[in-house]
DNA sequence: TAGATTGTTAATCGATTAACAATC
DNA sequence: TAGATTGTTAATCGATTAACAATC
């Protein structure tokens, strides 16, 4: 069956044309070429036809792709077109936040419950959910069969919550603690850490301020 | 000068490197070898050298590298080693969320001002800032000279307060809201989508339970 | 039909990995 | 000195871009 490996960065873009596609059927779109994707998306129109060609054909030569179809075989592709439930670790700020995200319906994720370690959080709740012990976590999990997981708790506590979650039978985390984690193969973990995104754009500050420097002082030693 | 351009992963890589190393640090280790790195953070000890050999050198062949010292070294690299202005604009949920975050001073950053539009919102205090009007950013960020912003409102009006930013002096930003943002030369933006992390997660859940599934049934059509 | 645009192949580019001489 | 580990060069790998035959 020699499965192709689908590169990360194209499932990243997929989800891209995704959300360029969902306003263009808003506006009224029905058909789109690929160099419409491009000035939508700053995604080169080759890139996405590439991106396309993975999973099979999905435009007309000369005539270009139906709006809602491609909408519709990329949310496919991505296992977009079903609920998935997710389980949510940690009710601080961030927890709160990502639990008020109005969108989740839209985007057929459904956060099914949430877990704190904090005493008093415990009972209470965070929106429409009660905040759960995060010690109930494997046994809760038996129920609600998640296998997404949110990581959204301090660095320190990040890799326990993390060995409960994947104990408990969630197989791929997204993980918002500054934190490496350590998991056993076929758990996949993405970290998102906007610190370190921050950091990316502090370097990338002082390489353009630097340039404007030259700019500025064109003769000067090369 | 020829400045030879620095892959974007490696400014990530560097990052976590000094998470890593701050994390040894407190353990109170003094020298560490590459593959010490490679054991903490999960990329390869070729990888560190590799990424740290676009800036210099670092170690002592034979012994490794004093953790203090090449955590200070990246801090100046990625600039974090001094204070930095930062304005956050949109004072919801998330932008919340990222007010409250303890980690900004030691990362020497600082939240100078949160803006938004929602008069209801204008004038009263997001933990210790006061919230302003949005339409008061160009002109307040004279003062505070911000070259790092923070769009932390719904995809709508994401592309309006970019303009804001930069039209106030702002040269890079982190973008937490789901669309494609449209920018001058010279600007720096970086997105942060955590839908689009999890939609990513979400096809390669699949692609693990179909490896899943064929370990079940070994023998069948390959 | 002529013009437009796809899907795919080949060429290019860039990043990662491996190997090793230099050196502590 | 012998063993360990760096910094760097060369080899490999993978992703992006360009080009174009197929086709609507």
């Amino acid at each position: 069956m020699t499965r192709k490996e689908i590169p990360v960065p194209t499932l990243e873009r997929l989800s891209t044309y995704l959300r360029a596609l969902a306003s263009l059927d808003i506006q009224g779109v029905e058909m789109v070429c690929s160099s419409n994707i491009e000035a939508e998306t700053g995604i080169s129109a080759a890139q996405f036809r590439k991106d396309l060609s993975y999973f099979g054909e999905f435009g007309k030569p000369g005539i270009g792709y139906y709006v809602s179809d491609l909408q519709k075989r990329i949310e496919k592709i991505l296992k977009l077109d079903r609920e998935q439930s997710v389980v949510l670790v940690g009710a601080g700020n961030l927890g709160s936040a990502l639990a008020a995200f109005p969108g989740w319906k839209q985007h057929r994720f459904s956060i099914v419950a949430v877990f704190d370690n904090n005493v008093s959080k415990i009972g209470r709740k965070l929106w429409d959910l009660e905040i759960q012990d995060v010690r109930e976590l494997v046994h809760a999990n038996r129920d609600y069969q998640a296998k997404i997981g949110i990581i959204a708790v301090p660095a320190t506590e990040a890799q326990n919550v993390a060995n409960l979650l994947i104990v408990g039978g969630v197989k791929v985390i997204l993980n918002f603690a500054p934190a490496t984690l350590r998991a056993p193969q076929g758990i996949v973990i993405r970290n998102v850490c906007f610190i370190q995104e921050l950091a990316v754009l502090s370097y990338l500050l002082s390489e353009e301020e630097s340039k404007i420097e030259n700019v500025a002082l064109p003769s000067g030693n090369k």
